[in-house]
DNA sequence: CTGTTAGCGCATTCAA
DNA sequence: TTGAATGCGCTAACAG
């Protein structure tokens, strides 16, 4: 159907050598550049990927495996991460993970079937077992937002034990003692940013009753209704630590249902920002992730690796396998106007 | 390096035709397949789908080019698309064209050179140009969300001129006379928007003065300040349609951060739910879009069109081409509470 | 049911 | 600089 460079060589009269040397941007005489140029444009020639890439066992294509293509927070990092890669001439093959980790590891499969030269995993849980496959195949994989505890591969996220812990430093700091935390267990980056929030609580000497940690699931539900039983407490928090973007849209919710204004009566201090900071009246207090650099880091790392996986195959002398890399870049807090000083 | 039938072959002493068999669901004897089984295992053995669809010159997977991946309603829609494309076995592959024509016209080309067996387009603009190309190789097109005026493609939207007529009804319904637009008319599907209020108004003989139009680009921005500049007004409206997620996003904002409130000053009903209406207070009354009827139906009509593709190839005479159809489903409005009866 | 053979479209030796 | 030959990993006839 569509053209191949036998049809290009019978239009030129040219060998099929001398067109590939073409393609991959060989020198030749003008005149025969001409003529073959002239033969794309007559034939809407375009390389057949496949059959390039089962000659040089290279596909240019990763894979991007993330855990959830409907969460806001996914699609961002998507956005940059594909059009860093594109710079770099890569095309993206996405799959969805959807939460599920049996539908992960399929993924993976899958895109190593694709033969794509490089992975990017934004893992749904906490177990390293979907490694196993890439690592096994020699196909470099970087790990985005969510590490595994796997040093076998590289890793980059935010430091989200820090920034929480600076969070609730920071509603320490405007006078609060009843502080109430709604997070998620689910996932590692919840529980990171759970830490951080305990060890700012403890140095603050500020107790967590039970009834002031809610931990549940990575969704909006879970922020909606947290928020609505710790606004019903005898004695309610004056201030909340809301533990991502879902929890922040649900809590946000239940606040503007409720009798409760914010932050006259509440404060709230959320991480993830992406959209209501911008919405919610007065703007939400909140610690952003720096997503430009998160993609772009994983874009370095991953070329890296693939680089090295090439110079390895070319040599056999490896010059030194890139060292295992955990970059944690830092996530910074922006105040809105959720945060008020605490109410005598 | 990966292991390949050959291997598989060597450790069996099956043929290569065997065990491709085996590969593709074809009948062996028992021993056979267990033999094969275990050495798929002790290998890793994986499909290069890169060689496989060499020669069966398909690649199993679909392109999307979608005009802007940060979108809420792109990423909405792609998960349905994936979920419902994987399903039928295909992979896919997501390009952005990040609202730049020319950078969708090289996401197909770059797509075709990938051997994609079809396309789904959430297109930029409004010219049908970057149709030539696949069109000319004859790979299976469907537009989705946006129509370009091109009857060679499939097209699966909503009924953007009806719902927004429906919209403005409402307003007026509410005893509303003063009503204001703020729409894109960057966009086709703005257009058919705004194209539905305006015959809304003219039914309802309500003038639409200049200042109360506002058109301009698809975005965050133009919301923000067009609200802006409505609340300034010296005689403001007392109702507002608002055109996309994006403008509600920003209009919303300029009004939590006036001296106005929703709805006791000012009415508002918004084009595509998406999030805001779950968070703003009173929720918001929209018109939502049928995301997963919109993805299903694309998906139904790509793969008819390629499962026709193939048929024509096999057998030469051809089993009447599908017609082409333009799909429009229907956007449907709900209440919330961000329209109220004009105050006297 | 199994094995043999011949390409799919291209890049890449090696000669010329 | 160019051309002829070889093979990437697999499927699809065909023959056994």
């Amino acid at each position: 159907m569509a053209a191949t460079i036998r049809d290009i060589k019978k239009v030129t009269g040219l060998s099929l050598a001398t067109i590939s040397k073409y393609l991959n941007g060989g020198n030749l005489l003008p005149e025969n550049r001409a003529k073959i140029e002239k033969a794309i444009k007559d034939l809407h020639y375009e390389v057949n990927e496949m059959a390039r890439g089962l000659v040089t066992s290279q596909s240019m294509t990763i894979g991007v495996v993330v855990f959830d293509i409907s969460n806001v927070f996914t699609c961002s990092v998507l956005s940059f991460l594909g059009s860093r890669l594109r710079e770099a001439g890569y095309a993206v093959m996405t799959c969805d993970s959807q939460n599920d980790p049996q539908l992960e590891m399929d993924n993976i499969r899958f895109l190593m079937g694709k033969k794509v030269d490089g992975l990017v995993i934004m893992p749904v849980g906490l177990s390293p077992a979907f490694l196993e496959p890439p690592i096994k195949a020699g196909i470099p994989v970087v790990l985005l937002d969510r590490s595994v505890g796997d040093s076998r591969v590289d890793c980059v996220k935010v430091n989200n034990s820090e920034a929480s812990y600076e969070a609730v430093k920071l509603l320490a700091g405007y006078g609060h003692r009843k502080i109430a935390v709604v997070g998620s267990d689910t996932v590692v980056t919840g529980r990171e940013r759970l830490e951080g929030c305990l060890a700012a609580l403890k140095d603050e000497n500020i107790a967590l009753p039970p009834a002031c940690l809610k931990l549940g699931a990575h969704s909006i539900e879970h922020g909606y209704q947290s928020m609505q039983e710790l606004l019903a407490l005898p004695d309610p928090p004056t201030a909340v630590f809301l533990g991502n973007f879902e929890i922040i849209l649900g809590a946000v919710m239940a606040i503007n249902e409720s009798s409760f204004s914010c932050p006259d009566d509440i404060s709230v201090i959320g991480f993830d920002d992406l959209i209501v900071s911008k919405l919610s009246n007065p703007r939400l207090s909140v610690v952003v992730q720096p997503l430009r650099s998160l993609a772009e880091e994983t874009v370095r790392l991953l070329l890296n690796r693939i680089e090295y996986e090439k110079t390895v195959e070319a040599d056999a002398d490896a010059p030194d396998a890139p060292a295992h890399v955990e970059l944690v870049l830092k996530a910074r807090i922006v105040e809105g106007g959720s945060v008020a000083r605490r109410r005598e």
